[in-house]
DNA sequence: GATGAATGAGGTTTCATTCAT
DNA sequence: AATGAATGAAACCTCATTCAT
């Protein structure tokens, strides 16, 4: 029997990836400290690395946390919704409200660039984004079969365009947090509801 | 008298951070030393010094190089053309090939990661991005008013997703560089194409 | 839990300033790297930089150690002693056994050099001069309330001479190490058994 | 034939010691860099390394000057005068007068820590201080002989002494411009006054 | 399980000195 | 004779990690 609970074991690692993470956001992985992680958790390193065994693995646990985070957004409206535009609206709909998460905005864009030297992160940063990708492609797809798309573009970069519209602006409100989320998104749905949607399937938009 | 030329000077300013690209791009700032700084400008740590009196100074001085290619990039093309849809598109063309040049890319997301948590650095980028949207906005704005895009959408919002169709398609090139540009370009086309575009101003797109 | 004593810690400090004045007193403060340091306290550069946060703050705990050993030694004499000849006789003995800490006289004289061009270091070290020199000047003034001592001499100019008694022979010894001490002293009470001690106030002298 | 003068040479070589006993007095040997000289002596590096072959060539060079400086005051007293009080005197004025020198003084102190580390400056050091104190013993055991002076006195003790109240009062200042010269010097005249100077040889004192 | 003092390799930067011009 | 760009060893300091308690 062990004498801990897993709860207990599982509660620290969260505490330990919480305190990274405000670290992280900060200042960035490689200018963040076991210290700095170690004071923010209100942990010694001794604890952090009963836990963690380098820094990083925690980098790693931090990329498979968020990657974790946006598939279960995904898989949750998917069960929820099953008409393609309402699928895409609420998708739209919650990763935009993502973006009010400012400290985990500021990780992902970190982890962006962790990606570019760091293998494994560039990995697991490729899975995600492609699991995204795929599964817009699906919906697109869906739609072109019921008409509901033009037919002649390509899912997969109609799909890549969307994904750039939450990437570009995580990256642009990080840079100027006054930046309107509103406004962006009706912009989004203009350009999307004209060549796009085939005749007036959508509405309002 | 070794007094040298200032294009001597300028060459080798260069040489230094045409090295540190090459090392940023390849391992991130903080995890390049000074070290492989010189090593790859075949410089000892004194010569890098003479030029740059920290390795901060070095990040900087790329932040700005990039910066202000990209500002002579959009001014050139202004320059040579007058219709609002022939900037647009040279600007796409010009910016989208930029994307060929993966090592800049590499340093593009590295800039991004490090405006999170370096002031002077995000004072840079900040600049640049918004001179980027002001120019588009302008573009835009200018279209408006001559009935080629539609008036009631919020010329700045554009300009802003505008902006996302560069950086999200850095990001998603930098985890898999097989993604096709043209599909990608086409895609975006097309749904500007649409609502965006009042009436048949233009025609294939 | 390895929190260790207070007493420990102390401990420490006291090993790494020990350290410090051996090798200080070797090389001189600038001349010595703190890997010299670090070797002669068999201590490891981090574990010293837990007790001292700069090789500055060595120096500057240096000279705090020694300017409160010198206070502690004046102190204790006037507890002890109450006739102004027997506390100036007994704080001669005292200050000029000093002398024998060869060790002690060197980082003395690179004190001295340090704070030319350390702020911080001469401060401390004004503050210092400054306690002997009004310990002596009081002396000085209560001999002459009691006429022991010739009214008509600046007691500040009297306590500055008598400072300078010191600190000139630290010099000389440190150059050559054959000066004695005995002869030395007793010219100087010869010198102020003159016009100094009014009448016969003191015999042999 | 040379192509420059000696006394180009000399010139070139004064202005260089000169620029490095500004250098040395404002932040000391080792925080003075070669650059340091070579800025304040309006000179390249590869000029001042055509006259002295080392820093510590500099250094030495310093010391041997100031020794020289010292020396020939002496000298020129002892030309001048010939009644030992008035050597005496003279020799005081002439070296108190010297505590005006701030730069001066910082170097000597300057030298003073360094020959603790360095031989060679110590030796330079040590020959200076004998010889000074050479000159004062034969005016002591002069004025002893001629019954000026208490013979029970050791001679080279009362020398020491008499440097001291020079060296003393050198650190003095430095740590406290504020300091007066009058009564420090009338205050040691006072004291030597006393059982130093045989019944009334001397008059005012 | 937890602590935190200690380790020590390695990072950034400086600076005495050289040498091609 | 003079210049000053370049060198590179070595300095100070940091920090991921370990381990005795």
């Amino acid at each position: 029997m062990p004498k801990v609970t897993e709860a207990h074991l599982e509660a620290r690692r969260k505490q330990i990836l919480d305190a990274a993470g405000a670290c992280f956001s900060q200042k960035g992985f490689h200018q963040t400290t076991m210290q700095d992680i170690c004071a923010q958790a209100e942990l010694s390193p001794g604890a952090v690395y009963r836990y963690f065994s380098a820094k990083e693995e925690i980098i790693a646990a931090m990329v498979d946390e968020r990657r974790r985070e946006g598939i279960a957004l995904i898989q949750a409206v998917k069960r929820e919704r099953h008409d393609t535009l309402d699928v895409l609206d609420e998708i739209a709909e919650v990763f935009f409200n993502r973006l009010e998460d400012v400290q985990g905005c500021a990780v992902d864009i970190e982890l962006w660039s962790e990606s570019q030297s760091n293998r494994r992160v560039k990995e697991l940063m490729r899975r995600d984004a492609s699991d995204v990708t795929e599964a817009f492609t699906a919906i697109i797809q869906h739609a072109q079969k019921h008409g509901e798309v033009n037919p002649d573009l390509d899912p997969l970069a109609v799909a890549q365009v969307m994904n750039s519209s939450f990437y570009g602006l995580i990256l642009q409100k990080s840079l100027d947090t006054d930046i309107e989320i509103g406004p962006y998104v009706q912009a989004i749905k203009a350009m999307m509801g004209g060549t796009f949607w085939l005749k007036g399937a959508r509405k309002g938009a």
